[in-house]
DNA sequence: CGTGTTTGACCCGCGC
DNA sequence: GCGCGGGTCAAACACG
């Protein structure tokens, strides 16, 4: 008789260890995804500064696509630095406000990134750029942009504000770090007019975009958490929230 | 000539 | 099964 506690226990690792793997699943799946808003100025410029800002590495665009319910039609990258590389992005405007680039990146370089400490901002790599005689900006004639000097692009880069979301766009739901409300959660859904005021508050570095996590830390913290896996019965929660926590916003003032 | 962009076609998953 | 929407492919084209 005193088998049944064991056996009980024994299912009950096993029970754990499913929902470790179906979890592992479906957070692959969905926070491998890193969405990033940028704040783009509302009185435009000239095209280089309309794309999203360099983030050093270097895109090929393959595909545009109109999106329903959004006037503005998303656009697909794919990681040029290297080939075999699987990191993808979407850059899209949001519907609402025109100001805010909703960038999506998906997959994660299989390559180190070029060096930071050797890169001049003056001479970035190509960055994906929001032609404004394509359909990507329809609000902006071409004719119409000013004509903005070195310095001006230089402080436009400044209005630049990056977010990184843990949670992919799949959920609607983006936690937006402030100074007041830190763990504020946001329905994208139904904020997308509000984004802009709320990222102008907290400037964003972008270099953090170069190395988001990656799957071999994931994959680190899954095994590691399988060892522990017999020990603790609430391991599963501990680990969601240490693989959450991982997953912070990354917001980083030193640019400032 | 190499690289990147454009754009229509195609594929696939999902809901009805 | 069918239609729809999102994602990708690939040929044509542009550019330096």
């Amino acid at each position: 008789m005193r088998e049944f506690p064991s056996v009980f226990h024994l299912v009950f690792k096993i029970c754990n260890f499913v929902l470790y793997f179906l979890f592992i699943c479906w957070y692959r799946k969905v926070v491998e995804k890193t969405v990033v808003t940028v704040k783009i100025p509302a009185n435009g410029g000239k095209q280089k500064s309309e794309g999203p800002p360099s983030d050093f590495w270097s895109w090929r665009k393959y595909g545009q696509k109109p999106i329903k319910g959004s006037p503005y039609p998303r656009g697909y990258y794919r990681c040029s630095t290297s080939k075999g590389c699987s990191a993808k992005k979407q850059v899209e405007r949001c519907r609402t406000d025109a100001s805010m680039l909703i960038i999506t990146y998906t997959s994660n370089h299989n390559h180190p990134g070029p060096d930071l400490h050797t890169t001049n901002l003056t001479q970035q790599p190509k960055e994906p750029q929001i032609d404004q005689s394509s359909e990507e900006i329809p609000t902006i004639p071409k004719k119409e942009q000013p004509i903005m000097t070195s310095d001006e692009d230089a402080s436009t880069e400044e209005h630049f504000h990056y977010f990184k979301s843990p949670i992919g766009s799949s959920q609607d739901t983006i936690i937006n770090q402030l100074e007041d409300n830190p763990f504020k959660i946001v329905d994208l859904e139904n904020t997308h007019d509000s984004l802009g005021l709320l990222f102008d508050e907290e400037p964003l570095s972008y270099p953090h975009l170069m190395t988001f996590s990656t799957p071999k830390s994931e994959e680190n913290d899954f095994f590691d958490e399988l060892e522990e896996l017999p020990t603790s019965s609430s391991s599963f929660t501990s680990f969601m929230r240490s693989s959450f926590l991982d997953e912070r916003i990354l917001v980083q003032p030193s640019l400032i």
